[in-house]
DNA sequence: CTTATTCGTTATGACTCGTATCTATCGTGC
DNA sequence: GCACGATAGATACGAGTCATAACGAATAAG
């Protein structure tokens, strides 16, 4: 069949094949994101876990950890080490509900508020940085992309 | 302080605090493509780094196990079992290469390549499933946007 | 021959994430 | 009051991914 092809010492390793697929070119630019990310979150002891539960809770004060799971996106196990370090960092409260008593009631405290900020700011600089070749209208155009294909994938709102 | 909300009991917690950074947007639709491309690949009994594996292989027939681990963007010694697997099921061929006896010449076997091609257009039917709410100008946009990204944050081409 | 470098490989550990399971609590029905 | 199923939080365990360190074999340079 001919296959004898002298691509053997081709200095030249290309992606071609892989390009066209738009998960392979996701999970690059993943992964640079992720990168940058856990690196911008670094300096205020974050990792991208417990910033986006502070945030969360920021938004939703009072929620309960199976919220938050849901909220996240991941398991209520999952969650757990996240609260503990996020409670005895002084960050969130963990309040007992009289209402039921299985339940916490998650809330910032004010350096969780603080943090919060902070981090927030850090990372949306950062973002910028890295979307600057991208001009404002990409940017949308990417997110709603997003929003689209997880709600195409997972068939939810 | 009037920390008092009744957001307690709230059954909408939101994303909103999340959805502005186009790293959390990523990582959902990352989640969501990497589950597709999973149940996908399975049938073909390959995962996504084996699947990129002949992908990249058969691009670059003869290439060495460096040159692969390179283009993937993974380190050498996580490859080993990849071309481990690939070999014995007979997909792939290491061959000596008498120049340089340390190197192995990696090239697709014929049914690695027909399964590579059964592979391929699997999941490019399913990317198109999933996107298939987006326009094409839409995926080209995608795709440019993620490459800009790519560079941005790894300063490489 | 000696030294440094590279290839493929092995071993190891960090980190993430999911499943199964347990206890405590709530709600419902008897 | 008491049994039943369901839920919240927590624990334990395992699968999967990934990087680092280090080794033998082979190559290249002195």
């Amino acid at each position: 069949m001919s296959v004898r092809e002298d691509t053997d010492t081709a200095k030249t390793v290309t992606d071609a094949a892989l390009r066209p697929f738009l998960g392979f070119n996701l999970r690059r630019a993943w992964n640079v994101i992720h990168a940058d990310l856990t690196a911008t979150l670094e300096p205020h002891d974050l990792r991208m876990i417990t910033f986006s539960a502070l945030a969360v809770i920021g938004d939703n004060p009072g929620l309960s950890q199976a919220q938050l799971a849901t909220a996240l996106s991941v398991e209520r196990p999952n969650l757990v080490p996240v609260t503990d370090e996020l409670a005895s960092r002084g960050l969130v409260t963990r309040e007992r509900v009289p209402s039921d008593r299985r339940t916490y009631a998650l809330r910032l405290t004010a350096s969780g508020a603080s943090l919060l900020a902070r981090a927030t700011t850090a990372v949306h600089d950062h973002e910028s940085a890295l979307y600057a070749d991208l001009g404002e209208a990409d940017r949308a155009t990417l997110i709603a992309a997003f929003r689209r294909i997880e709600s195409t994938g997972t068939g939810r709102s």
